[in-house]
DNA sequence: TCAATCTGACAGGAAGCCATGTCAGATAAC
DNA sequence: GTTATCTGACATGGCTTCCTGTCAGATTGA
């Protein structure tokens, strides 16, 4: 029997599958960070990727099921280098939590598709509606419970400490989303600060 | 000339059209804040309100033009709901600001349809998103006015003053969310409070 | 009662998108 | 050079939605 897939172009089909995925994948960060979830079209990531929809459905199961993949590279991003942040010491406490929050907003501003995609668009599609609400309340969890371990019985008990989780990841969140937009006149270092200043504020008594 | 107009069902023609713009607007909400937006079809709304398109064409130019009457009308009386507890002196400065903070939670509360079509949903259509920023922007601006009044010198300068505010109101815009989804263990009565001493201790030295 | 107006139901065009299918031409293996 | 595989362009069906138009029947005033 003979092989079914060949060499093309100088890559296996496993290759050239690869290759395609991750052009879609890309395709679909900048038209998705772009043009909106309105203009996230599969006409238009098929174009902006240079394939044609036939490989689209070779990679993923239907438009949401690639948007879902976006969004969540994003977030997986996003939780790596905070991790990374909060495992690397640093001199002080406060310097600890601002590179944390440092790492966090950097991949978002940095790449400002992403914080669209991440803070924006995903709120505007069904399907991954319910996604972003999980990894805003996942982050809003780990922010209490860094509270506790920083701050031990200074931090403050439950619910508050549930509470103020929550109120800092909504206020970061909108935060990033004012300077993406440029509504409001600050760089991304002075987010950084005044989130910074914010959490040592308001996690501990 | 006959008038080309008459009396049905005991009311004008104007109490009519009136009758019907209500309606279509009260269905508007109960569609828009149950079904969600993808759920907000002219089909559903109209069949919400017993109503046909030709009457909905009557009363509004399109689709999103009423859903836009829908979020205004809600931001309109969160507005002045705390506008009127602004005006209502309290017992102490913090007092005052509970009951602004209450009045605001509470419109988004008491009747969850306004808080999923403001906080939600109105996030989902294209139409309405510049429309939702600007009214937290309105919101982030008009908390930062509050803080320099109540606490004069004391309060934090530009451009701490504005980032507060957006923090402020993305983190209880939020928490009202983390509500409406029933994710945070919370009471309404929580939310104001945790939010009062959240304004109280970042918006002054 | 009669005629004019008003009302609700329904049909159907136009548009946009997802998803699948077809097909000629390009590329690689033999 | 021949054959089988791979590729990109395009066409088509099916679905949903917005929006307009038609029409018989209900309601009112004379």
């Amino acid at each position: 029997m003979t092989p079914t897939t060949r060499r093309y172009a100088g890559m296996s089909a496993d290759d050239r599958a690869t290759e395609r995925r991750t052009r879609l994948l890309e395709a679909g960060l900048e038209v998705f960070g772009t043009a909106g979830a309105a203009g996230a079209t599969m006409t238009a990531i098929c174009a902006q990727a240079k394939l044609t929809e036939r490989y689209f459905y070779q990679n993923f199961s239907s438009r949401d099921d690639l948007l879902r993949h976006v969004v969540d590279a994003i977030a997986e991003e996003i939780r790596a280098a905070a991790l990374t942040a909060l495992h690397t010491p640093a001199d002080t406490v406060e310097g600890q939590v601002h590179n944390a929050i440092a790492a966090f907003v950097t991949v978002l501003t940095d790449d400002p598709r992403k914080g669209r995609v991440a803070m924006i668009e995903s709120a505007a599609v069904d399907s991954l509606r319910a996604h972003r609400r999980e990894s805003m309340r996942d982050f809003a969890r780990f922010v209490a419970e860094q509270a506790r371990d920083l701050y031990g019985d200074r931090a403050w008990p439950e619910p508050q400490s549930q509470i103020n989780g929550v109120l800092f990841i909504g206020g970061l969140a909108e935060l990033v989303v004012a300077w993406l937009y440029d509504e409001i006149d600050v760089t991304p270092e002075q987010i950084v600060d005044a989130a910074t200043h914010h959490f040592v504020s308001t996690t501990h008594r």
